[in-house]
DNA sequence: GTCAATTATTTCAAGCTTGAAGTTTTATAA
DNA sequence: TTATAAAACTTCAAGCTTGAAATAATTGAC
């Protein structure tokens, strides 16, 4: 999948377009895996759930998470475990539903992802660097359009 | 790293993009990924790693594999172990240097990738379906030239 | 009210991924 | 030569990831 086209013809460009987008996207993820392991010894899942987390200080169930990180449920089950092991959050059971548990921040979590985020997004703005502000902003519109046609679809 | 800004000021723009980059080739990826599985029987770092094989008929060291593929050594080794095991692949111990061993497709290898490349190009073609071939090549030309500042500097 | 379907979550096996440590082979320097 | 270092690869533990199967609780149809 990072290999280039191995033919040409229409939606050639379109695979190139992936191919890079893929590539791009797996350098600046090994790179801020790599930061946030030696940095912080944390890793980008849990930086990921914490983010999500930060944004809702009443909590999220374990489905939303699931759904807003594109990631399956089982999953979340396994870094949630971690991160209330780690003493990062929690898991509140409801009295309302029983099945379900609302997850969120403890006081140390938030704090921890606090300073995380400010490093991070240091971070992202270098190694995206040569992206000006203004391109930064054509592009985001150009992903956001591309998304809509298929996803979701059912 | 999938949710959005928690703060604003200069670098919100470019954490914006990395975000819509992350959740784009996210979504793309975990549908190519379905698609594969259920069509195909494989997994997207066995064709990575066909593909790559596909372009060198005479085959690549594992260490150029993994460059290439911008995963690490260990990683390729056991990806190639289960190509081997289902006969896609042969590991060739060379005369000159035995440290190494060349990689390559064999003959229904090189038949079951080209098959499923044919398949895949058509696959992206459908899910970047929004981007014109025009914008793509725009597109394409930032993701390059975004990627020259950092990468690689040691 | 009862039972079937649905929903929320966990568990599990298989595979992917990294980084560190280990093995074998080759290259280099004295 | 003969250490010593370097290179190519493998192995391993820990963690991430999915999809399928299992559990438990709720909802809906009757």
């Amino acid at each position: 999948m990072v290999a280039g086209p191995t033919s040409t013809g229409p939606g050639k460009e379109r695979l190139r377009l992936w191919i890079r987008l893929l590539r791009a996207s797996r350098t600046i993820e090994a790179e801020l895996r790599e930061r946030l392991k030696k940095e912080f010894d944390t890793t980008l899942p849990r930086f990921d759930v914490m983010a999500a987390l930060y944004r809702v200080p009443e909590g999220m169930l374990m489905s939303d998470l699931s759904r807003f990180l594109l990631v399956s449920n089982g999953n979340v089950t396994g870094i949630v475990d971690r991160l209330v092991s780690e003493g990062l959050v929690t898991r509140a059971r409801r009295n309302g539903d029983r099945r379900t548990s609302m997850v969120r921040l403890t006081e140390e979590g938030s704090k921890a992802f606090a300073k995380i985020a400010a490093v991070h997004e240091g971070w992202v703005g270098e190694l995206l660097g040569g992206v000006s502000e203004e391109e930064a902003k054509r592009l985001t519109g150009m992903l956001k359009s591309f998304r809509s046609n298929w996803e979701g679809r059912e």
